[in-house]
DNA sequence: GCACAATTGATACATTATAACATATCCATA
DNA sequence: TATGGATATGTTATAATGTATCAATTGTGC
């Protein structure tokens, strides 16, 4: 992510925060800001050795956790449940335009690219979904494999 | 799971593991069957605890994730990411068969139901996904939410 | 019996996550 | 100003999940 968009998502991320009446401190920043400048997701306590490394400050992964759940309720995070790790993306995304996401995880690089899908899209695609009368809460997929880039590479 | 069914479903995976040039062991045999006779998914240490209740021997948690693990190699057993626990099912069932699934997880009873879904749906329906050159190893998808059942109760 | 591979046991450890309770900070307002 | 409530963080302990390593056992073919 470039500086420009970074700006520009950590701005709107304080924003989004405010409209939730809740406070954009300097940890959730800090928590955010790595996510969004790495590219590759990062588990909790990973996040707090970043956090050390980058900031000559530090925060406890308790926090680091609470810091994860609070920024996953207001929709600035994700959590990767095949990786038990967590991503962010700009608040241009749409992922975060709380669409349903489909994420491409590379076991090789474990770099993930977004796609996003409809609800009616997700209906479609698993034929007799209907019929199952279930009613899904989630908004992500998750799809593990080999990227294109990884691909070329190995080959 | 009815018991004939189990039955053999049972012999039927034992044949699969000697396809494999493997054994289905006792231990093998008693964490399938235990799985196949629950409706909910376990974590390998519940498993472990249920092999002490029902087999007045016991198992190891590591021999559990082994057995998991093989399991899961021959296509009997699948790991639900979202929630660290496994599950099995027929031997006559989509799953086994190797098409890609997708399980809907109830958040409120834990029962998992699955349907099928086809390769070239998976393909057709995310939007861009053939744009994305992304080689998918995933066979299956997991959605949580509230199960027909449950909701009717909740009503 | 012996060699070999497959399987399991046992111990230790790593990783991921939550519980419980204390402290701090901020803001509205009495 | 102080005080009360909500929000946020610190601290410690512990639970839950999973892997590494090496030894022991079991079974099978020769």
């Amino acid at each position: 992510m470039n500086k420009q968009r970074l700006t520009s998502t950590l701005n709107k991320a304080k924003q989004v925060c405010l409209e939730h009446g809740r406070k954009f401190t300097i940890q959730r920043k800090q928590i955010l800001q790595i996510l969004l400048t790495t590219d590759v997701p990062l588990s909790a306590y990973e996040l707090a050795s970043c956090y050390k490394l980058r900031t000559s400050s530090s925060v406890s992964v308790m926090s680091v956790y609470r810091i994860l759940s609070f920024l996953e309720s207001v929709n600035l995070v994700r959590r990767l449940n095949s990786a038990n790790k967590y991503i962010a993306y700009g608040t241009d995304s749409e992922v975060f335009k709380r669409e349903t996401s489909l994420f491409l995880i590379c076991r090789h690089c474990q770099k993930v690219e977004t796609l996003a899908v409809s609800h009616s899209d997700v209906a479609k695609l698993f034929p007799h979904f209907d019929d199952a009368g279930f009613t899904s809460q989630t908004k992500q997929f998750e799809m593990l494999g080999v990227c294109n880039e990884c691909q070329a590479k190995l080959a």
